[in-house]
DNA sequence: ATGAAAGCGCTAACAA
DNA sequence: TTGTTAGCGCTTTCAT
């Protein structure tokens, strides 16, 4: 493997004189250059990417925490970044924490030891407190999660909107008894959807009821469990606001096993707007999430950060939800 | 940031000693260690990995080459891998090729400049013969994808059992006008399966028919509009082969607009087993792939090369696709 | 068991 | 416009 001394020695130049023309400095004469560039190519040489990395104190590489890629939510978010950190000459590495604290910490430490110029979060399983001491070693962006001692940029949606217009939209359709369901982690992001729904109910004179508040819900089996064990109740909820698509999948189909009419016996709203809920039938009423808007933005406030070091600012960008109205409800 | 020197002027000790500490090497007084460590703590030192990886001329760091990560295929195949690879103490970077030439060739660049230690390829989008000159860089796997004048490992599913099985399952059925469907890219993969597909009709005494091989057909709304072409047709098929889950969930879906009877009207075969074929109604009968069992052959092969350079062997395996009986056929 | 010295491949002051 | 020199932070002979 050839390197920028072998090729200043064939040129006939100084290794300064070749590095000049690799990164395209001016005051180098079109004489030399062309001598240069004839050399690299007689040795068919490439630069050493570590070399440089280790002269210049740069990776060109970013770091994306996500729970787990297969995940379409996180799969669509991380197809964005990838594109938008090519485009500017990064490398994005996928860190899937499996929703474990540790995993999450070994990726940290990564970056501690300067494998990564910068870290994107888009999920958290250590508490704030824990991963506040990162940020010295480069920008850290939190994508869609957030907490509210974190200094760092924060692009997210407004999840509290999401769970109250879910809400609301099952209250108008004359809903009483409206049901809850979400993952097993509460965070931030899934307690602010949570008091946005029940933010909507306490609106119109409702109260939660806690039988209704499901936990520990979040795959397509998961839902069609829940949906058995809805039917069994007594005294049953005749709506239910999921907080995913999957799981609103998961009840839609098995409610037909079960002979359960929807939207007319149960009416189900999902959450995140997947390819999935127009295949249904009945189609899926759902939340709508600008995935994809948020995910470039991330990068955007990435690559400010990364050119712009020092000023690492508390911004916050809060982006909207929609409903998406369809057959479900 | 502290470094190795002032870790060692603390501790009083050279950098060679510090160095073997962080190395874990033997002949080191117990004494000294403490020492040292001692000191690392002190000065909550780390060691530079940019430096270490230019000293030892490693990377640490898989690139995967994929079309997009949104496709669920391939973001179960890098869940597998990035978990394969954290196990090892490697990063992997995601490459989305966008099905475009030049970017593939741009990754595969990042690979001759030392950015990856090995790369694997689950797709291909140049000619064999323009990425070839790569596989001097180090090691290279092929994942699914594959081509017979590759020397390179290659872990792939037999296609053309796919399309024979499918094919042959709808014969069984009593079919004997079967479409074929595949997307927009044909390479030795989609030929394969083309090719079994053929096979199976030619043994029962069919041969194909030019209007029902159809092309350019790889979302959902595109098998929703095929399903809209064909009830249009004079001539029509009364089953389909479609090679992919999403054509035949869009077709499925179409037909209840249409009015079309699934089985009974017209029969579909997806490909791959992904979550929707369970939650469509009727369910899809579709030919499972493992997946999860090639991502991780791949990455096992890929660290075989790497850890025995040199012995880069043609191997190649073929692992066995399986029917799915359900309700679309 | 420990240290001195060389060097991985590159870039950037500084000097000329 | 070009070259000399130093050094990024680390590991590894080779001595001792």
């Amino acid at each position: 493997m050839a390197t920028i001394g072998d090729v200043a020695k064939l040129a006939g130049l100084s290794r300064t004189t070749v590095s000049r023309v690799i990164n395209h400095h001016p005051y180098v004469s079109e004489e030399k250059k062309a001598l240069v560039r004839q050399a690299m190519n007689e040795l068919s040489y490439v630069p050493n990417s570590i070399a440089q990395n280790l002269r210049k104190q740069v990776t060109k590489t970013i770091a994306v925490l996500i729970p787990r890629i297969s995940n379409p939510f996180f799969s669509v978010m991380v197809e964005v970044m990838e594109n938008a950190a090519a485009e500017n000459g990064y490398q994005l590495v996928v860190c899937q924490t499996m929703y474990s604290k540790e995993r999450e910490l070994v990726y940290l430490n990564l970056f501690k030891t300067k494998q990564f110029d910068g870290v994107i979060l888009a999920s958290i399983e250590n508490d704030w407190n824990d991963i506040q001491d990162y940020t010295q070693y480069g920008p850290i962006v939190m994508c869609n999660e957030y907490d509210d001692r974190a200094e760092v940029p924060m692009i997210r949606l407004n999840q509290f909107e999401g769970g109250y217009i879910g809400a609301k939209h099952l209250l108008e359709r004359g809903h009483n008894k409206i049901a809850h369901s979400r993952g097993n982690h509460l965070t931030n992001l899934t307690q602010d959807r949570k008091d946005g729904f029940l933010y909507a109910l306490e609106e119109s004179g409702l109260s939660s009821h806690d039988d209704w508040m499901f936990t520990g819900v979040s795959k397509i089996e998961d839902g069609r469990q829940l949906m058995r064990k809805i039917v069994q109740m007594n005294h049953s909820p005749t709506a239910i606001f999921t907080g995913s698509d999957e799981v609103a999948a998961g009840i839609i189909r098995e409610a037909k096993v079960l002979n359960v009419k929807i939207p007319n016996d149960f009416a189900v709203v999902g959450f995140d707007d997947q390819p999935l809920a127009r295949l249904m039938e009945p189609t899926l009423t759902t939340i709508y999430q600008p995935i994809k808007t948020i995910s470039y933005q991330t990068m955007a406030a990435m690559f400010d950060m990364l050119k712009n070091p020092g000023k690492l600012e508390r911004q916050t960008i809060d982006l909207s939800l929609h409903l998406i109205v369809r057959e479900s409800t």
